[in-house]
DNA sequence: AACCTTTCTGACTCGCCGTCAGATTTTCGG
DNA sequence: CCGAAAATCTGACGGCGAGTCAGAAAGGTT
């Protein structure tokens, strides 16, 4: 296992190549910000980096591969937030416990926001490469929620009605689909603050049953 | 306010050609199916027919409209799940109820699951039209069970911290995601039956506190 | 049948994608 | 510091589907 980098071709690339695939990267997440993903085109990119369009294929083969690389990164970030679900929120803190993490999660939501969405997007496509990174995403938390809702479950907490993996599946549809939209519901008077209490009184009441 | 049906030009249209213009919607339906949205183009759907894409330019600015007014025609059939959501699930029989709610939906997104995935995902992309049809069905849901997260909210039988807007798309983000992923999730074990009961429990506790 | 309206389509232009041959820049042994 | 080889970059081109339009075909009316 390397930490090589390769071009389209397959070939390794050396420190010049590698700060051009850089700013090609850079470039491609300013501009899925800036102008979303629909009127991204290889030739903006390319320009925007003082380039030609061939360029951008010598190191990815399509707009694609670039915003998947960029959501890979992104999962890297998503890692810490694992910590802070584990058993427990049955305790007096539990809900404490839940705004912590939905804290942590909005906060994620916010910094990566344009590729989140771009991923998703793609994944609902039926891009293959997109739902194994998504999947692979949510499955780090979704592991740990599917751990409390069993507890829950055993300690007769929680009705044996639920699948754990669905449950888990429902919560993570709650947590991303009320963050993603999180600026249009501001528009029906939602604001953070409200979105930020719902998610976690529902967190905790759908884990631990209180 | 007339029944009448325009050409993409603003004319209206006679009956030879409003029968070209429903074989030119059946034919989008029928192909987003079975090859997905991205591979829906024009030339395809003119084809299928037996025609050429200058006849779809005169009934549609874009395949997109023709897409709308599909998603349009679904929601129509989503308005009688409304009668099912009715304050008084607190009561002996509240789990059956959210239970035949589930049922409900469950077969209406069986009936329109292409039509309604690619209008989800158009409106992720930010197109205004699917936004606009898309929280139209979302409402009249979520009227419904805002009315019911408000009445357990005053019986107490809720927290006050739940904002019932955002409680009810919550409730929303749940259906949506698991119906519209139950082909992928029944790989990962989850069957018709575990994600029902586990909606319908979910349902149950989010919407009556018990 | 002659004429008018509605509907349909062949053929065209346009813009972006992705490729490739060759130009340019960098690296490196001597 | 030079020249050759390797690495990197790009101008120019072919291809494909979108969308347009002038005129052909079909249908209706008297």
């Amino acid at each position: 296992m390397s930490d090589d980098v390769f071009a389209a071709d397959g070939r390794v690339i050396g420190s010049r190549a590698l700060a051009t695939r850089r700013k090609l990267l850079d470039a491609t997440a300013k501009l899925l910000q800036e102008q979303g993903i629909l009127d991204l085109r290889v030739v903006d990119i390319s320009r925007d980096i003082g380039s030609s369009p061939a360029t951008f294929y010598q190191y990815f083969n399509d707009v694609d591969e670039a915003i998947l690389e960029l959501a890979k990164e992104a999962t890297e970030d998503e890692k810490p937030l694992v910590a802070l679900l584990r058993p427990g929120w049955n305790e007096s803190d539990g809900l404490e416990r839940a705004g912590r993490f939905v804290d942590a999660y909005m906060a994620y939501w916010d910094t990566h926001h344009a590729v989140l969405r771009a991923r998703n997007l793609k994944a609902e496509e039926g891009n293959r490469y997109f739902r194994a990174v998504r999947t692979e995403a949510n499955l780090l938390v979704m592991d740990a929620l599917q751990a409390m809702v069993a507890e829950g479950i055993a300690a007769k907490r929680l009705s044996d009605s639920l699948d754990p993996f669905t449950t888990a599946a429902a919560v993570v549809a709650m947590c991303e689909r009320l963050l993603a939209f999180r600026p249009e519901m501001a528009k029906r008077g939602a604001n953070r603050d409200a979105i930020r209490n719902t998610l976690a009184t529902l967190l905790y009441g759908a884990l631990t049953g209180h």
